[in-house]
DNA sequence: TTGAAAGCGCTAACAA
DNA sequence: TTGTTAGCGCTTTCAA
């Protein structure tokens, strides 16, 4: 007796069907709709379901839908820690809604991000974008054909989930007064990026609240490397204190400033944000931490409410973050 | 005057024929065999695409040609630094080859690997499973139904790239005897891993050659924690040098024995593994590094060298490494 | 509660 | 060189 199965080797509702004499759409509304069939013939298709190993075509299914049982994340850097986090949980939150996700790194290049938008575009059901490098304006022509939901920038009509770092910024620089800083400085990250924007703003605004200067040392790309070449110029600044974009630049801080023989906190207190270190450093980093994972499923959540519906009604998602005690930050020598 | 589009709200093919006044297929092989058309008729359609908008609906190529236009990744940890390199290679790969990618993270769960394999298998061209955890006589009976390579698992039968420790820890250990240890530790890494077992293997080999005893440490996930904890072990156990499973293992161990007071390479010279520490340590970790942008194009070539073709047919690869020294091995006190 | 039939957007014979 | 036709596997009216 021969499988009955489909030209792609895998068994098909018409194989089901065929073997249990009833119709395709039986088989279907037995997957998707039991509440219409009757108890038992959903028991029997289920269990030459199972028999046959039958797993349905997703494919097919969103071709019919018009919408495939898939979404995507769209980030400039998998390889940046800060993201792995983010995209773990989103996949764990779609597989339980019985999603795919699919991965496309931009490097970081807004034309490319927005190929892969496009591309991706009629093959999800939404798109979740991550730190985006793109303009307002081409995401928001974006957002009139495609649920996209965007975590880490902040565009008028559009749906977005923010870590608000001010908060935590201004209680590190309270921090860092208290212990007798009067002068900073800011390593910067990614040029284009929102996150950055919005921490050197936040932290201009809490040093000159607390009558401190404050430096702000721009970089390109926001790379371990930049921050470990700026340890120099942080040197010879006469900043007391160094606030990086991230806890990879502060780490190349540290490392660079090792490097000189400045000490740290000694001699120049540091503090990171994101609080994304696989690995500890020493003395142990003090940075900003925040609750990513509820930041992913909060992103997800939005994106699949509003699963059948045509697009999204904007809305606006806040999270806090905290600063986190390291080692790092000490008193004014 | 109406723009013409499907119900999805894109320009299909349709849309563009009739604006052409042109069959379907003539629009779909402008695109996929344009060799087939007069040139003339090629550009009209390109343009009057372009004009549209139009992005081809990849479910419904996938669906007719049985096999999507994507390619799987599925492995056991996304927020392991090892990872997203390999992610990042085969993404950028496929993509030039037209490819999307979907991810997939088992949290090292056999069960759930093997039901993700199972739910992308209908969507994608292939699957490429990096460091399965699943037993050989499952991924074998996936093999029979489906287009996967594996990276980091021999599995006979199978395709599979294999990045082969060996030869570099062999390395480490004439390293080690030189500088006078005569007893090393082998801090493992998850237990069901095969670059675990093969690492131990290749270091208990090593170590004997040269007539030195190890002390293998097990553990259950080879985890940062998992490492930090074992300094005590090993402060312990008299050995001089340890060889972690992996880099995060490694600065684990590096800061669970800084904590302890005991100096590294002074007391203790520590080896890491895979080099994919973002951010560095002090002293900067000795480790092995090998070439994983290499490795993560090859599974995509292997995978791809199959398109249309029904079944791979098994090639084994082995990438070398190389001992990348670092700060921190010293000679034994 | 179930079946029949149409069609999602595209590709791939087969014709012309 | 282009058009016609059938159909991928599934969902979804509409009927029964």
């Amino acid at each position: 007796m021969r499988r009955s199965e489909s030209s792609s080797g895998r068994p098909t509702i018409v194989a089901i069907a065929a073997r249990l004499n009833v119709a395709p759409s039986t088989v279907s509304r037995a997957f998707n709709r039991p509440e219409l069939l009757h108890p038992d013939t959903v028991a029997a298709v289920k269990a030459v379901a199972e028999e046959l190993g039958y797993v349905p075509n997703q494919l097919a299914r969103g071709l019919v839908s018009g919408r495939a049982n898939a979404i995507g994340i769209v980030l400039p850097d998998i390889a940046n820690p800060f993201f792995p986090p983010l995209i773990r949980s989103i996949q764990r939150t779609s597989q339980e809604a019985g999603l795919s996700v699919f991965i496309a790194d931009s490097d970081g290049d807004p034309e490319r991000e927005r190929e892969l938008i496009d591309n991706l575009g009629p093959q999800v059901h939404g798109i979740i974008n991550i730190s985006s490098r793109m303009s307002s304006t081409a995401l928001r022509s974006i957002a009139d054909s495609q649920n996209i939901v965007l975590i880490n920038r902040d565009v008028a009509d559009m749906s977005r989930i923010l870590v608000d770092t001010a908060p935590a910024i201004a209680q590190a620089v309270e921090l860092l007064a208290s212990l007798g800083h009067r002068r900073l400085a800011y390593v910067g990250g990614p040029s284009v990026s929102w996150s950055n924007m919005s921490r050197r703003k936040a932290l201009l605004a809490a040093g000159s609240a607390h009558g401190m200067r404050v430096d702000v040392h721009a970089t390109e790309l926001g790379s371990y490397d930049e921050a470990w070449q700026l340890a120099d110029v942080l040197r010879d600044s006469g900043a007391t204190a160094a606030i990086a974009f991230d806890d990879v630049m502060a780490h190349g801080l540290l490392n660079g400033l090792a490097a000189r023989g400045i000490r740290v906190p000694a001699d120049v207190s540091i503090i990171g944000c994101d609080d994304t270190l696989t690995t500890k450093t020493q003395p142990e980093l003090t940075t900003i931490t925040s609750d990513l994972d509820a930041t992913a499923r909060e992103a997800t959540r939005v994106l699949l409410a509003h699963r059948g519906r045509s697009r999204l009604s904007p809305t606006r998602t806040v999270h806090g973050s905290l600063l986190l005690r390291g080692g790092t930050v000490g008193p004014v020598s």
